[in-house]
DNA sequence: CGGGAGGTTGACAATCGTCAATCAGAGTGG
DNA sequence: CCACTCTGATTGACGATTGTCAACCTCCCG
């Protein structure tokens, strides 16, 4: 059985559903059948659109995917980046018209459920129902997070919080130890961080050249110093509310 | 059976909830009996404050209040801006730590409902759950739209669209016709909008400048050309989920 | 080998922050 | 009624951070 969890497609998501409040194997069950399509979808590719009115909610799988805006400027601000296991359209699905974009960074691979599906389980599993609302206030906290981060540091910081917060969703999603792939180009970490491509670049840099950080190859990073660079970017877990033991690593 | 409905002190909360997701008689009478403590906090006093563990949610029945997050520099960021109805608080209490404050503006009358009394609310009646769910997934809503306001706007594009969003709100609150009270100093719109108070100050001077607001007083502010004003704000309303009649308004 | 995307760099400009002084208005006590 | 005080608003001079523009470089890939 614990086989069989363990190479169903949803499992990433039902870990972090459990993650949040505990499941008992009724709603496991539930979950894990929930009917979806998995689809591959290629880099750069867009899982909702700003002003579409999705049918369905998406997980991810595999990959990786940014939320983003287009001002009518024309200025782009990303406002999360998600990995395995998160649900990355809960907000645009229940919503009924999407308010943001999902664009995936590499070719990745989701799960698209119903949104009807996630509310009858939601209606008939108050426990994946909470599990869900739940994992929605932790964006909701995330989003806080960011808000203070671009509107009241400075761009080092900024970033250095930025790499932070990565690599510990990463480690908690069981993707990385030390080094991590982050398949974003300087101009997307800008989009992110609320600068321009050039100044993220010098603000790389200058972590780099400081020994917080080393950049093995274009989009893998190593974290030299993790005491400095959360000290750096005064970065603080609480926000990601992991539970006690995890909170140790951060 | 109505004016009981309009006089109970619940009823801005349940009129905000029902908005978003329509609740039948039972849901609704089981909003109105929820247990709860009314209580009146003087201005700039804490509803809760981060790194509290709250038992109790809070419903905004008069006034208004701010959410903030204090850096480790001492900067202050608030990331919204409350007022009647609004469900304040479901964030700290249901993630059990709070990670932001919430501060009153003005005194404020509030009502304090017990977390084990939301949970079980949202289990026994899925409309109202849903519909508190719904109520998250809008403020996650509003702070991405804050996120690029502050990430990719400049300051009086920033000011010019939190005047509009509070415009607005107010208004669905049934609060506000053409002047509205915006009870903030201008030292916590610099603090909403990711400036300095000097800078605000300049800013919103600019606005009243070109015709687009007049103080009325202190802590009253005018809207003279609303369209010039939301094409100033880049403000588009699309975020704030709103049904298409009042979207029309906006 | 050519083309293109993304990274790097420098010079310069604009926005925004800092500091410090002054002003206006509300509340308070004599 | 009048100082007195405090908070918040206003202003100017100056400096720092960040943006803009434009060039060039360096991979990677077909």
């Amino acid at each position: 059985m614990s086989e069989y969890f363990l190479q169903h497609p949803l499992q990433p998501m039902l870990r972090k559903l459990n993650y949040w409040t505990p499941l008992d194997e009724a709603d496991k069950g539930a979950l894990l059948a929930l009917p979806h399509s998995i689809q591959h979808i290629d880099a750069h590719g867009y899982i909702v659109q700003e002003g579409d009115k999705p049918t369905h909610s998406c997980v991810m799988l595999s990959g990786y995917s940014i939320r983003e805006k287009v001002l009518a400027s024309g200025a782009r601000q990303i406002v999360s980046i998600h990995m395995r296991g998160d649900l990355v359209d809960l907000q645009n699905s229940l919503l009924r018209c999407a308010d943001h974009s999902v664009q995936t960074l590499v070719r990745s691979k989701v799960a698209y459920i119903p949104r009807e599906a996630i509310l009858a389980i939601a209606r008939e599993h108050p426990n994946v129902g909470f599990a869900m609302w739940y994992d929605t206030l932790v964006d909701a906290s995330v989003f806080r997070e960011w808000i203070a981060n671009i509107g009241r540091r400075d761009a080092r910081t900024r970033m250095a919080h930025l790499f932070c917060e990565f690599a510990v969703r990463l480690r908690l999603a069981g993707l990385a130890g030390g080094d991590y792939e982050l398949p974003m180009t300087q101009e997307q970490l800008a989009d992110a961080t609320g600068m321009t491509a050039v100044h993220a670049n010098r603000t790389i840099r200058s972590l780099e050249e400081n020994g917080l950080i080393r950049r093995v190859s274009s989009r893998v990073i190593h974290i030299e110093n993790w005491k400095e660079l959360a000290s750096a970017g005064e970065f603080d877990s609480a926000y990601l509310h992991l539970h006690d033991d995890e909170r140790a690593i951060a």
